[in-house]
RNA sequence: GCGCCCAUAGCUCAGCUGGAUAGAGCAACGGCCUUCUAAGCCGUAGGUCAUACGUUCGAAUCGUAUUGGGCGCACCA
């Protein structure tokens, strides 16, 4: 509907160029569903910005649009109000047209071909497989699979991908980590280093392992820990405290040192991939950090770099001159102990997302993440790829409240509340709603009560409630004996207030998925579905829909079935479920 | 100190990239169930859009400065 008026309105300035009265046509015009009905349906400011260059008050010019504009059939009428705004009415022939679409559309309703041929990596949540994922990755996880849908509903096609940091240091300090946990269940009394993974979890990784392998990586304590330096909390250094002990550990375990590493990330990274899974969150793609060293490609890329003078010697490490590329330093790759650093790996492993030839790369990240932004896109550029084709989200942290209070959260002391936790606590429906329900870069307060609450304060229920309300109808509709049939229903009976307002605001659905999809924002879908909630709420309570004039019914029914119809269609992209009764 | 993000009703947040009288939910107050689910609806109240200048027909939106908050500034990941 949108486009077709476009349409007409380029067409009408076209004439009016042609008659000497204007010359360009600027990228400012807009053309918009209004916010207030007394507007009309559509808005435009056409006569506002061109009133300058066509020397003439805007109300004058906007007179001279509309006269040109000859009637087309779905425009009832049109107005000018206010500084020289054009409104447009459209006729009810229009609105029965969006209605048709919508039930003929079913399930695939709202899709459209704007990103047909094209190609997206999207790679989110990535977290770093030392533990459970917690309610902060839940939220990037949300997104990034919202995100997903809405850009697969406009045809693009879309690789989900998951980069497992397999690789380094942290490694190291998770497989020590359940070593000693695994001690501990040998009978050794040992001393946790501070610095080590302390979840309960990594206890569990622990007795597996001593199901699977029994004691035989029983090392006694005693040898463990000789002639390791102090930790931190005895005055000594935490990191060189830790540095030692896994040192000492490869050396006393020699291959069982890997077995455990083995172990303890396939169990950690199957509970991440079962709790995404439960939580609708799809990948095509589990990316290998350890694979880009395996292959060769890290090595590789670095070689590349150094053969286009990108990099250089100094203190003896290996740097990279990403200030050549507007960073605001220069960053290290190899390091003086010859271990490449993760903006090594990072490099190599956007270097082959590249060549895998997307036409978007799409990253989100945690918004504490904001500072690597120019250095991996120096990578980029310095490669000769375009940097700009590489988008970078940001979300920002989510705040769990309980009972009004923060509950408070940190990762290495272990006391964090799970996405599993959340999940249980909330559910998955709700979870998903409020992750998405405010915009990525703000931050956010995750209110616990309300979440679970299911009373009206939870616009998830009301949303759903609206849903299933509908499907009620139809059932009761059935049992009366009416025979529902879209095709006969006369649009034109329909006069009342609400549900002219639910009209209009089904023919917005369309252009709320181009939005939010192509900004990248999901909260405009979760508002867009309140709204609609909201709307077919006020209509249940000001008409009934089940009468005996079979003509009204029939036009009812077709409004409301469509309402369904859109608010499924809009659900499944957030990931929520549409229950047929609550 | 430098860089990025943010500041809108008592609370949590929208505001469609400069448009018409700044919106919603919750909380508060007052109404509505013999009628399709009251997990709902209707109404009332609530604002110097952090502050100050500037840009123009027009600013919550753009620019500059200030204040106040978050994050980042490793040969860690």
């Amino acid at each position: 509907m949108k486009e077709q008026l476009q349409n007409l309105l380029t067409k009408c300035i076209h004439d009016l160029k042609d008659q000497g009265l204007l010359s360009e046509m600027p990228s400012k015009v807009r053309l918009d569903h209004t916010k207030d009905k007394s507007h009309g349906d559509y808005a435009t400011n056409i006569a506002l910005i061109l009133a300058k260059q066509a020397k003439t008050n805007p109300l004058i010019l906007a007179q001279t649009i509309i006269d040109q504009l000859d009637g087309a059939d779905f425009i009832e009428k049109t107005e000018i109000a206010g500084p020289g705004f054009i409104n447009f009415f459209l006729s009810d022939k229009s609105s029965a047209a969006v209605i048709n679409e919508i039930i003929e559309g079913g399930d695939g309703y709202g899709t459209s071909n704007i990103g047909v041929g094209q190609s997206i990596l999207l790679e989110y949540v990535s977290a770093n497989p030392t533990g459970p994922l917690h309610v902060g990755h839940g939220r990037g996880a949300a997104y990034g699979a919202t995100v997903s849908n809405l850009l697969r509903s406009l045809g693009y096609k879309v690789d989900n991908e998951y980069y497992v940091n397999d690789a380094g240091r942290q490694m190291d300090i998770l497989s020590v980590s359940i070593f000693l946990r695994y001690l501990a269940l040998c009978g050794e009394t040992i001393r946790f280093p501070d610095n080590g993974y302390q979840g309960k979890y990594i206890n569990d990784i622990a007795s597996n392992i001593m199901e699977i392998h029994g004691v035989n990586f029983h090392k006694e304590a005693a040898l463990v820990f000789e002639g390791i330096c102090k930790d931190e909390l005895e005055g000594g250094n935490k990191e060189s405290h830790i540095d030692e002990l896994i040192s000492r550990s490869k050396e006393l375990l020699g291959e069982g040192f890997k077995s455990i590493f083995t172990v303890g990330i396939e169990s950690i990274l199957s509970g991440i991939k079962k709790d995404l899974a439960e939580f609708g969150v799809v990948f095509e793609k589990w990316f290998s950090e350890q694979s880009l060293i395996d292959n060769g490609l890290s090595e590789a890329s670095i070689k590349r770099l150094q053969e286009s003078k990108h990099v250089y010697k100094k203190d003896g490490a290996l740097w990279f001159k990403t200030t050549d590329y507007g960073d605001e330093k220069d960053r290290v790759v190899v390091r003086d102990n010859g271990n490449h650093t993760y903006f090594a790996s990072d490099i190599a492993y956007h270097l082959e997302k590249f060549e895998r030839g997307y036409d978007k790369v799409i990253n989100v990240w945690g918004a504490d993440h904001h500072g690597y932004i120019a250095r991996v896109k120096a990578s980029i550029a310095a490669f000769d790829h375009n940097p700009e084709k590489l988008e970078i989200l940001l979300v920002q942290f989510a705040n769990l409240y309980r009972g009004g209070k923060k509950v408070q959260m940190s990762t290495r002391s272990g006391s964090f509340v799970t996405l599993e936790d959340l999940r249980n606590e909330v559910g998955n429906d709700a979870a998903r709603f409020f992750y998405i329900l405010r915009k990525s870069e703000q931050h956010m307060d995750f209110d616990l009560d309300l979440a679970k609450s299911k009373t009206n304060e939870n616009p998830v229920f009301y949303i759903q409630y609206a849903y299933a309300r509908i499907n009620s109808v139809f059932k009761q509709a059935q049992e009366k004996g009416v025979v529902f049939n879209y095709k006969d229903a006369d649009l034109g009976l329909l006069t009342e207030e609400s549900e002219k307002t639910i009209l209009r605001e089904l023919s917005r659905y369309k252009g709320v998925i181009e939005s939010s999809a192509m900004q990248y924002e999901p909260h405009q879908l979760a508002y867009y579905l309140r709204e609609l909630a909201s709307q077919f709420h006020s209509y249940y309570n000001a008409c009934p829909f089940i009468l005996d004039d079979q003509e009204l019914t029939q036009a009812r029914l077709t409004v409301i079935h469509a309402t369904k119809q859109v608010l499924y269609n809009g659900l499944s992209i957030l990931g929520v479920s549409s229950p047929e009764s609550m």
